[in-house]
DNA sequence: TTCTCCATAGAACGCGCTTACTATGGCCTT
DNA sequence: AAGGCCATAGTAAGCGCGTTCTATGGAGAA
């Protein structure tokens, strides 16, 4: 009784007394089919439910709409800004969008390229700072080739490129640039010993934020302290633990900048619990502005970065299409979004 | 130069001299082959770089190993986390996952169900409370059955079954349930009029907290004050908005029931900056148990809904298969998890 | 030595759809 | 009135892979 298969489109064709070519022009509107026949053929599709087989149409040469991207967790927010992104613009030019989560696995996030690759996907975005390691960049750029080769390509959302001779392309932002402002925004409020906490030290994110800490300190002619410069991970728990252990040394410091704004709330946590006030005894800074930033009190001074814009970018390239706004689509290979200081109530003068 | 379309399973059979069967046959490790064989054609797989086309795989048989999911938006936790489910249990099971966010919009939810039936998904999970709509119903249903008649499945995660009629699986969760207790805690810490925030009021996931929010005022014995009662939306926006209105017409209430988190923290940001103390004045509590409600000060007491594990029965449900720790995996169609109330620290007793 | 039986490998078909290329009327030109 | 042209519709060749059925050679049995 029950058909376990769906109607094919020759179901449909004879259903309607046609031939399957017919079916397929009523369905994709690129050829002259007479309105009667038209009217016959939608009417057996709406009868026998039919339903393409996307599959079968990707096969036969029409591309396959698709875009995969490939981030740590859907729930940190700063991954999921960057998938709205992503999602959204695939969705405005009609594409379908594949998520998929490496949970911070090297292994993962190479198979997840060969699984979006094997899908015939459009794109695949890789989202994410990039650890340095030699054998994986290796990994990562056999497989931008193998992609390229297909006619596909592998946008790198947030890592630097792999150099010129990988054929990928990049959305950058800029992350040197806004921990050499949000520095020099503490420096000009007077803070003189400054704490940089969290990020994993070989990440190129935590690299580029610390190159811009350090080259506001060198630029106002500080003191690069060894002990004030504290890398770990991006968690919550490492803000919390290290301030605590920091706070029992003693150590000297009147603020505090975060890697991110994760770590930012684990350190104010902890400051809170001390009974140390912020930013009266010690100023807070973090990066990201996630929604986190303005959920804290006192509400986070941070580094903003356009997560969303960023997704919508990394599909514009790689799709090779304009934005809403654009003049024109140069075909570029890189595009770069800025970072700006986003002023709140965590950070007081230290005169 | 360039070879723009990728190597096939007939040029790695050439390059290795021996037939696409046997390639096949190495690939998919289900039939015998030489180990010498085996050599040659995993070589020439690695030279040629050659990657499986799962669209040729699916057409050929193969089921195509896809789980999409339809969500409001990958931004909003309470979607985040359920996805994240569905993720991780749909990759412990080799399966893709494919997710598609509506913006609340019905016309896009039904529109990405076929898409993803287009896909030929092996699941279509369908995330989220549903508004009463006998039009929308009837459309949803229709896909179901389509969705079924291919040998797919919807499945329906935190929103009422469309009926015996209609071939879905169902993950429910206790709306009315955990209403129900927080209410009760709220009723036993001396509390009587308690306000009732936010919610559409047609959806079926606030129709249920009112319920179980009611059910706790009768049971005690309690009057329901219309004047109690204000249906709206889950934005944060709405819960700052009404309670600053309410607060400036004095209206009388001792605690706020918010329809969920996001809508509390509106409403502790209104208490905040009018001057009032929670828990000391007004308590508040939440629904859903996102991270927000631990960021907020003071932390907020609310409904613990396990998210993660109801996108992980929904996949569960969908492909037939146990869980890690199950012993046995009935077919079921439907499976229900439990709330928790999680006590923090906005509620304070009202005597 | 001859026949049988595995272990392998190949040939070929079909999955459902797109798309040249081909065929067929009817209507317009001259 | 005859030749053409245009609007439609049909035919059929793949797209890349899995799979069934068939073929072949060598080892073991008698």
């Amino acid at each position: 009784m029950t058909e376990m298969s769906s109607a094919t489109i020759a179901d449909v064709a004879r259903r309607a007394g046609v031939s399957s070519a017919t079916v397929s022009r009523v369905i994709n509107r690129n050829y002259p089919v007479a309105t009667s026949t038209r009217e016959r053929v939608e009417a057996a599709i709406a009868e026998l439910g039919y339903v393409v087989n996307a599959h079968a149409r990707a096969l036969a040469g029409a591309t396959n709409r698709t875009v995969g991207i490939i981030i740590n967790d859907v729930v940190d927010p700063f991954y999921a800004y960057i998938a709205r992104g992503v999602e959204r613009e695939a969705t405005r030019h009609g594409r379908l969008c594949m998520v998929c989560c490496t949970e911070g696995s090297h292994q993962q996030e190479l198979a997840l390229i060969d699984l979006l690759h094997e899908q015939r996907a459009d794109a695949v975005i890789l989202v994410g700072g990039a650890h340095e390691d030699r054998a994986y960049a290796a990994e990562v750029g056999r497989r931008a080739r193998a992609l390229h080769a297909a006619g596909s390509t592998l946008v790198l959302c947030g890592r630097p490129s792999l150099g010129d001779d990988v054929p990928t392309k990049v959305v950058e932002y800029d992350n040197e640039g806004g921990a050499f402002a949000i520095t020099d925004y503490l420096i000009t409020q007077g803070h003189r010993r400054i704490l940089f906490l969290g990020g994993p030290s070989s990440l190129s994110t935590t690299i580029a934020r610390l190159a811009g800490h350090r080259r506001a300190l060198e630029m106002r002619g500080l003191p690069q302290a060894k002990e004030l410069v504290h890398t770990g991970s991006f968690s919550r728990r490492f803000g919390y633990d290290r301030i605590r252990e920091l706070l029992a040394e003693r150590l000297d410091f009147t603020a505090v900048f975060a890697a991110n704004d994760t770590v930012a709330a684990g350190v104010m946590q902890a400051l809170e619990l001390a009974g140390v006030s912020v930013p009266g005894e010690i100023s807070v800074v973090g990066y990201d502005d996630v929604p986190v930033a303005q959920e804290l009190r006192p509400q986070l001074t941070t580094v903003r970065i356009p997560l969303e814009e960023m997704g919508r970018q990394a599909v514009r390239l790689a799709l090779g299409v304009a934005g809403e706004g654009d003049y024109l689509a140069p075909v570029q290979t890189t595009t770069r979004v800025g970072t700006t200081v986003v002023v709140r109530d965590s950070v007081a003068s230290a005169y």
